[in-house]
DNA sequence: GCCAACGTTGGC
DNA sequence: GCCAACGTTGGC
């Protein structure tokens, strides 16, 4: 079972929908390393929810792979933000996975104390300028990160 | 294939 | 609003 960050702006898409909701279809995602991250997902994979652009930014949640290879609908609907003219049904340029609610945090682990206790090489979300949405995470730093988000 | 211009993400 | 980082596009 892997770890991965994935970032999501709260006012967009927060840790409070995906609580409402259950399971979410991850979609919108339009940057090849981030999509070939996704492709290389699990069921039962956990990612760590950073919500961005937020007042602070940084870890509030767990969720967890529910489903994998899916077609990300929104590249042929021609009202969505997402719309690629350029991708075709025959042959999709961009696909998605779906995610299930796992845990909201007490507290939302800051960006800022991320950066106290990680290097870049450790967690590169603490790297400045680092505009990847998908990010994964190493073992190790999965278990720092869960001790410091699920103090005991 | 190179590179300048441009666009996007996201922290501050 | 500014800026760093970096991906994409298009001319050549």
């Amino acid at each position: 079972m892997a770890h991965w960050l994935m970032k999501s702006e709260p006012d967009v898409y927060g840790i409070d929908h995906l609580e409402r909701e259950g399971t979410t279809l991850w979609d919108g995602i339009r940057n090849y390393q981030a999509r070939n991250y996704m492709r290389t997902m699990a069921i039962g994979d956990r990612a760590f929810f950073y919500h961005s652009n937020a007042k602070p930014p940084g870890i509030i949640g767990l969720m967890q792979v529910v489903t994998t290879g899916l077609v990300d609908p929104s590249q042929f609907d021609p009202a969505s933000k997402y719309f690629d003219r350029a991708s075709k049904p025959e042959a999709p340029r961009w696909d998605c996975v779906r995610l299930g609610f796992l845990e909201r945090f007490d507290a939302l682990l800051s960006l800022e104390q991320l950066r106290q206790e990680f290097s870049a090489d450790d967690l590169p979300v603490v790297r400045q300028g680092n505009r990847l949405s998908i990010l994964p995470v190493s073992e190790a730093s999965a278990q720092r990160l869960l001790a410091l988000l699920k103090p005991a």
